[in-house]
DNA sequence: CGGAGTCATGTAATCGATTTCAAGTGGTTG
DNA sequence: CAACCACTTGAAATCGATTACATGACTCCG
């Protein structure tokens, strides 16, 4: 059945005009006469046509589709961006792909830059070798990004607004601070661990504690644990940590252990993923505007598809959001 | 320079050799002469060919793409489905090419289920027209269903699986208890109100009282006032919530309002999304095993598309998992 | 009335691979 | 030695659309 898909050369005939009347009725109807069109979509409908998309593709030279290169699909913090994206991308008449970069095997991804699989590519993942796709294709890289790669960049200023974080820690009167970071050679552990000693620094306080982290839940618990097993006047008053996944696992180990947020600790998150507003205490964090980074990297690609040379960073705002898990140190 | 990719015949004039041998290389090495084969793969290699996917689609009368289809993107349930449908189709081959049902019109959708754009179809949206895709192309439906379609589906057993949680309830000693429903309307709403309803039944117990809800915070936390609003002697004292979403937003609300959960009132969710592990109560809910899901659901299109016809459904196990947000009633 | 200009359409080449069919080579066998 | 077979390879058709170019009909104007 499959096999008896009606062609365009089968509208044509019903029609009684040529395959190109026909194509053009498809993508071009204007310059067709009116009743000759009439005559065409008729026989479409009569037929039950559908144009086949891979043989229109192959000699458009292109493939109607996107993709993104994803560090970890089952991260929520990627679901809102790639919805963004689909947004802007859908009505555009493109297909979104995605991939996980962890998944895959590192040199699997070459396969995914290439032009016959897909017209452009949104890469969401730094750790990606940078000469691999460069000049191959299209590329926007959104949130993190490829340090030796020439390519748009849609972010968010990361070390200010780690530095809008912290600087609402020491606000409150913290002096003893202490940052869970990122991923060590993350570019985003870099910037916001940046922003967070520029902060300390502008206060006259020394550098933050760290605790090592990965964006992931089960860093901050570890780190939650690591803090609990410090003498508690050694304790840091205030941890900013690079995640709001990282803040849950360390919040959720601290009160399993019996203290309080913000009581005894306050607790500052990066992200504002949505689940964060509704936890007790709420955390206080740096909003991060998910879906319009999605959609402003899709509309990026979008206009570097259609030609535009422009390689300049688009920086969207973020917000600093308090809610209950910050307060002044006790005593 | 898109426009001068070496092609096959490139290859093959350079390796002395018809265009006909380059691709018996390229898909049968073993039925060519071990030193012809040398030659070709060294042209490939000095010519940096890369084969053109839309020519060989278009031969092969497929597109190496599978479509799902999810019903809200940003939420996160969904983004670890999407991990285990990747992690089968990207070794196999495939492109998983992800579309939000409710970004996109209604109608719109039926542009997926084109045997031109996808090979096969996953749908987790319960909530699309049955007949429009029927009889298209392979479909198999995961997690939500649509009643009238014929086609294999992965999912659990929610009516079971809401009367695990409803008998965990009871076994407590709780003898008021609520439910918190999805969207009117769907498929596992009804299910797992069914299941909550058998269990009460089972033992005795009136219908439970209901709550609306649509598997978001912003509905849990409604069902939170809701709740709060009821005299306190009238209130439930325990409330089993068709998502987790939905409990963590009850919860809030109620933690927000000063009471405390489980003391004042039992939650019991439904998904196990990772963060509620790490809240405070840790929530007890039943486990989904999403990444399974989205696994067995890939390895079953690719089995129909593979010529499969079996339409028997996948029913994965749950688990009720209980932490502290459950305990029993006061007094 | 002839040549230029418009408009609508058809013919056939094209996109870049795959595959059928035929043919050439060399070896084996009765 | 003829017949047959296995093994390689090439020529050309094919997948299903798009489009450059040619053509024919018709109008307009000097």
């Amino acid at each position: 059945m499959q096999h008896q898909r009606p062609k365009i050369v089968d509208v044509a005939r019903l029609a009684g005009v040529s395959t190109a009347t026909v194509s053009r009725v498809l993508s071009n109807p204007q310059i067709v006469n009116a009743e000759t069109r009439r005559l065409v979509e008729e026989a479409i409908r009569h037929t039950g046509y559908r144009l086949n998309h891979a043989a229109r593709n192959l000699r458009h030279r292109r493939t109607g589709g996107v993709v993104a290169l994803v560090p970890n699909l089952s991260n929520p913090f990627f679901s809102q961006i790639l919805a963004g994206m689909a947004a802007v991308l859908a009505p555009a008449g493109y297909n979104l792909l995605v991939a996980d970069t962890r998944a895959e095997g590192g040199g699997s991804l070459l396969r995914y830059a290439e032009p016959s699989r897909a017209d452009g590519l949104i890469v969401l993942d730094g750790s990606l070798p940078a000469d691999a796709m460069a000049r191959r294709m299209p590329v926007v890289l959104a949130c993190e990004w490829i340090p030796g790669l020439a390519a748009p960049r849609v972010k968010i200023d990361n070390r200010q607004a780690a530095q809008l974080a912290v600087e609402h820690l020491i606000a409150l009167g913290h002096r003893h601070i202490a940052h869970v970071a990122g991923p060590v050679g993350n570019v985003l552990t870099d910037a916001r661990l940046a922003g967070a000693e520029l902060a300390l620094k502008a206060h006259g306080l020394p550098a933050p504690r760290l605790f090592p982290g990965d964006f992931t839940l089960a860093s901050g618990q570890r780190a939650g644990a690591a803090w609990l097993a410090q003498p508690p006047e050694e304790r840091p008053t205030a941890v900013f940590l690079a995640s709001d996944e990282m803040a849950c696992g360390f919040i959720g180990e601290v009160q399993h252990s019996g203290l309080t947020v913000p009581r005894d600790v306050s607790v500052m998150g990066f992200d504002d993923i949505e689940l964060v507003a509704h936890m007790t205490p709420a955390l206080s964090t740096i909003h991060q505007p998910r879906e319009a980074i999605g959609r402003h990297a899709a509309q990026r690609l979008l206009d570097r598809i259609g030609g535009d040379e422009g390689s300049e960073d688009t920086v969207l705002p973020v917000e600093l959001v308090l809610r209950g898990s910050t307060a002044p140190p006790r005593g």
